[in-house]
DNA sequence: ACTAATCTGATCATACCCTGTATGATCAGCGCATTAGT
């Protein structure tokens, strides 16, 4: 679900990365890999990323954004696929690839204590945060970003969790200042 | 207008520990997510 907070267009948020421009081959590449697959696992994304040059994030985002647009096939019919063993090199293509995730990250715990620390002072950091943090720790900026998302989403759930104690009543004071300053 | 970048919330997957729990990775978004750069 999208965002409620609308509001907050005065302060344009934190810088947002750059937009990307994609080339011509560039695109034909990724419609091409979409066509055969459009949930290509790490290793597809890391190839393909070195095929046109560019980061292995921006494709995500990339197939991400396809996906949201053209989301008619996986709808319609998934008993082909199921069934199909006319063409076993694609079905096993896509099988493979929903296996195929990015191996999981693991963080220090002076990385931990970096993160949370700058999570407090702003639970939505722009692009210019977030590459300071990668310097800063050692982590891809794409994973800082994984962190940050992972974190907002989990400290909002677990507010809503818990309104009785005391703790956790100043916990959410301390949130709703954080998710207020953005306005 | 088109589309890259970003967001929330749900869910899958894995490390660590004792069969759950915490948390990283991936995904959809339905009056077809919203925001914003070119």
């Amino acid at each position: 679900m999208a965002q409620d907070n609308s509001p907050n267009k005065t302060i344009t948020m934190n810088q947002r990365r750059s937009r990307t421009k994609f080339t011509e081959d560039q695109l034909k590449i990724l419609i091409k890999a979409f066509d055969q697959n459009p949930y290509p696992g790490y290793a597809t994304k890391q190839r393909l990323a070195l095929e046109i040059n560019t980061d292995q994030s921006r494709i995500q985002i990339w197939f991400q954004n396809r996906r949201a647009r053209h989301q008619c096939q996986k709808k319609s019919e998934p008993d082909e696929d199921l069934e199909s063993s006319q063409d076993q090199d694609h079905s096993e293509e896509e099988i493979q690839s929903r296996e195929d995730r990015r191996c999981r990250t693991s963080y220090t715990s002076s990385q931990l204590h970096t993160l949370i620390g700058a999570f407090m002072n702003n639970p939505y950091p722009g692009i210019d945060t977030r590459e300071q943090l990668t310097k800063e720790i050692g982590i891809p900026e794409s994973r800082v970003q994984i962190w940050f998302q992972n974190r907002r989403s989990r400290f909002h759930v677990q507010s809503k969790r818990e309104p009785d104690d005391q703790d956790s009543e100043q916990r959410q004071d301390q949130e709703q200042d954080l998710w207020d300053e953005r306005v």
